[in-house]
DNA sequence: AGGTGATGGTTGATACGTCAACCTGATCGG
DNA sequence: CCGATCAGGTTGACGTATCAACCATCACCT
């Protein structure tokens, strides 16, 4: 049974390390950035869930299932961001199980204040380093590799389009 | 002062989303994968730069310099790692306030048996989907990107080579 | 109605990463 | 030789992520 294992070659390691240590410093400086504005990238990603979502508020599981995360996840991150009052909790109508997550002025607040600084630094440090084509290829690299990496539909984003889907 | 901000549009946000998707993803499996063999990613990379090194040993502030750790992250990192002994301290003949870390017996040990299982995970979730062509374009995407993340030099895979720097 | 499993969420323990403060020993200017 | 500063590292507190265990409620089936 115990096939050999595959090393990488110089050519994979290449794109491998290239990619994590890419990923890796992106990550660091842009969760400075978020720091300083006095948020966490994971508030930044529920924040820009809740404003998105109609009424500014969505359901725990739909804001896990959107960011891919665990329910305890979940659960520890909107508690802690209702104690310090960026989001609300409130209760569903139907069924007394499920909890919402409602945006509150000053996470609206929040977001607006981080926001353009966190644009900001996306294009500083990455996009603006990348032609139009390179922006081509990652999305079709990630078109590629995510719908390998779990049961989640591909972001909506990635969705439609004219990249190709493999067989 | 104040320039508006630009937000992103269709074709970045479809670059930029699709990349943070796919790089969460990415580092949850992977680090799943090595969890179960009992170390964290960081526990991983100590272990390979380590293995790497000559004597299986390196100053702590190498080893941050490689990683692009913070002092502070390395010095618990290494403390933990020393309490399950798959590194051990040593000191340094001529400087007393530098310290070393040196792989033990037991760290080449779970470095072997996590190896294999991690490399696959590579192939599995990324390389496998990706054309040659893919990893040459991502292997530019970090070369372009990585000089503005800050002052750390490439790392040795990407430096030399035909990729053409930017101006 | 009464069980049974699935669904939605919470909790606690533990590990990890960050910052700020601190300590120790080297180095250097005078 | 003394004080200042720097380099290398440690520490503690805090916020965050993960897993496993748990609890409540719903949906279904008989």
């Amino acid at each position: 049974m115990s096939e050999q294992t595959q090393w990488l070659d110089r050519d994979e390691r290449r794109a491998w390390r290239g990619y994590v240590a890419m990923s890796e410093m992106l990550e660091a400086r842009l969760g400075q950035d978020l720091r300083k504005a006095g948020l966490s990238s994971a508030d930044y990603t529920v924040l820009v869930l809740l404003s998105e979502a109609p009424e500014r508020r969505l359901g725990l599981g739909e804001l896990g299932a959107e960011a891919q995360w665990s329910k305890s996840r979940v659960s520890h991150q909107i508690r802690r961001m209702q104690e310090r009052e960026l989001v609300e909790r409130t209760e569903d109508a139907d069924d007394p199980r499920r909890a919402h997550a409602e945006l509150t002025e000053r996470g609206a607040e929040a977001l607006r204040a981080a926001a353009p600084l966190h644009v900001a630094g996306v294009r500083r440090y990455f996009l603006d380093h990348l032609t139009r084509e390179q922006q081509t290829q990652l999305v079709e690299i990630a078109r590629s590799v995510l719908p390998h990496l779990g049961p989640a539909p591909l972001p909506p984003e990635l969705r439609e389009g004219k990249g190709g889907e493999e067989a």
